[in-house]
DNA sequence: GTCTATATGTCGATAGAC
DNA sequence: GTCTATCGACATATAGAC
């Protein structure tokens, strides 16, 4: 119904799967089926569709993380749940593709939107961490933030892995080990 | 001297710290002094000039992981090394930003030489792994080719995250936040 | 091997009518 | 809000002389 919501819906799938910076406005449009009219008149410039991208693909990742985590016992498991989330690895990331496009971290303004999306999911694994030191699903002495912040890479990176091997598995691999490396130490 | 090298050499730093699709080959011409007719005759095609780039890249940076670990004493140790090499996490790593561009997915020949790259990578931390469980500076029961692809994707991740936030210390917490794992286990 | 000139397409937009 | 037409810049080469 509403092109504005159209251009933002393909433009978000668009920049996932295939980048910010490889994508043309044009492309959106073909996927949105909006014309390019139209296309101007919502958003005069490209980094500002991507500044709107960027922050809904941000908030969806948390959200979708959060329902994953949902109902599940210990801290432990939650974080187990995370670590799933790279399930799916050879799509990229929803935001973990941006840190490497030079024409998103040219301007300040998306850099800081990805910064924010980054900080706000570590401080949601960084709760996480607490809790499962708290119902002693994790063993103590472990530091909540650096522990999360671990976790996180180990899902960035298994994005990376995979789709430059071309394999799911490499994701797999990484994320069994990291649970490993949780699990053993209990 | 040679027109060539100089335009590998270029490249490579280019790709490296701009991304592939982001930088031109008039920049390249630009970095290294070479003329066009000259960048034209040694690199008829843009992707041409990506292959060389990927497969010396990628050895340079399995160089460099041999050269940190050399000497030191157990397994552990090595392995902290190679966590310590997203010391410098901002420039991003030599070859995990390849994997994120659609420019190279798209070639067969460019995806093939980023898997490899990455494959030896895996197989290098495998041997440290399987060293550091020989010499108990790893508690037994750890998966070698598993904990490795861990180890990776934590590297891996944390350039990511580094440059999405801007931070250096993004990266530090998370090889802290994995080095604590594989130590508190000892 | 290297040079300058030219070609063809796409990018990211702008203009102006409806 | 949406349409079609147009635009200047740049990307990625190619042509042909030296």
């Amino acid at each position: 119904m509403d092109n504005r919501r159209r251009i933002i819906d393909s433009a978000k799938r668009l920049f996932w799967h295939h980048g910010y910076s490889t994508t043309s406005p044009k492309q959106v449009m073909a996927d949105s089926g909006v014309g390019q009219g139209s296309f101007y008149h919502h958003f005069p410039t490209k980094p500002g569709l991507a500044q709107e991208v960027i922050a809904e693909n941000g908030r969806d990742l948390v959200a979708s993380v959060r329902a994953a985590m949902q109902g599940l016992p210990t801290g432990r498991d939650r974080l187990a749940a995370f670590l799933a989330s790279a399930g799916d690895a050879l799509g990229g990331c929803q935001i973990g593709g941006f840190a490497y496009d030079a024409g998103i971290l040219a301007e300040t303004d998306l850099r800081e939107a990805l910064g924010s999306a980054f900080t706000e999911l570590a401080g949601l694994l960084t709760d996480v961490v607490r809790e499962a030191l708290d119902d002693g699903s994790l063993p103590p002495g472990l530091d909540p933030a650096k522990t999360a912040a671990a976790l996180l890479a180990v899902v960035e990176g298994a994005f990376v892995v995979a789709r430059a091997t071309g394999r799911q598995a490499s994701a797999d691999e990484a994320t069994a080990g990291a649970l490993a490396l949780l699990v053993a130490k209990g």
